[in-house]
DNA sequence: CGCATATGCAATCGTTTAGTTGCACATCCA
DNA sequence: TGGATGTGCAACTAAACGATTGCATATGCG
């Protein structure tokens, strides 16, 4: 096993960091996790345009954030959890590769 | 328990999620996970200039992902794997208490 | 000391992006 | 059928950002 941190790996997740890297969308998220809700109803409670929230939602969605669901002439959002435990796994497990070569490092230096 | 996933908890969070949102500065704290290096030593291996390394680490530093071990007239940087980890297990959460909500909205609807 | 090396600060440039407004299209309902 | 509601597309603006160049400062070494 090479110690060179999954670089391969890592490249999918920037879209995804650039996506909640925003107050906006992770409000929009919050909302989202607690209830369903179309770009309308969440433009109601925000302090932004209608069409800010949809280009925030079409962010997420790419992402995989959020999910869409037709209803009539309206269109819902959920938050989907799954992706963010994704993300979740991959960041505690680069984490953890750096942290153990730090202490096999130091683990060296201790027996100088 | 209420259902209304951290807004501020992850009011925090915003910053690293913007320092991680940038191929270069993943690039970086990959190589920095590896081994210990300096900016001159970075942009020695990357094709941006010293000053956009130094730019990057001070962003990295400032969201907790790195950190500075000065030594003489070098200032070298290690990647801090804690940071990722504490990410990790925010993220987690907040995506189980999603994805758990859901799960309880799908049961009452299965029931009828 | 004097030179090479490493970091720090500042001004500038081009691109990206969050937000806006305006208008067109689709769908439900009285 | 017609009006109200919801979404989609396009052009534009202002701010943030990644990157550059130029110069100043600090530190190690022969």
């Amino acid at each position: 096993m090479t110690a060179s941190a999954a670089p391969a790996l890592v490249e999918g997740l920037v879209p995804t960091f650039a996506a909640l890297a925003d107050q906006t969308r992770w409000d929009i998220l919050t909302r989202l996790g607690a209830r369903e809700l179309s770009a309308s109803a969440l433009a109601a409670e925000f302090p932004v345009s209608r069409q800010a929230i949809a280009k925030h939602l079409a962010a997420l969605s790419g992402a995989g954030l959020v999910e869409a669901v037709r209803s009539g002439r309206e269109i819902r959002y959920r938050a989907l959890g799954a992706r963010l435990s994704e993300i979740a796994n991959q960041l505690d497990r680069i984490g953890n590769e750096w942290d153990a070569r730090l202490a096999r490092i130091r683990a060296i230096a201790e027996r100088l």
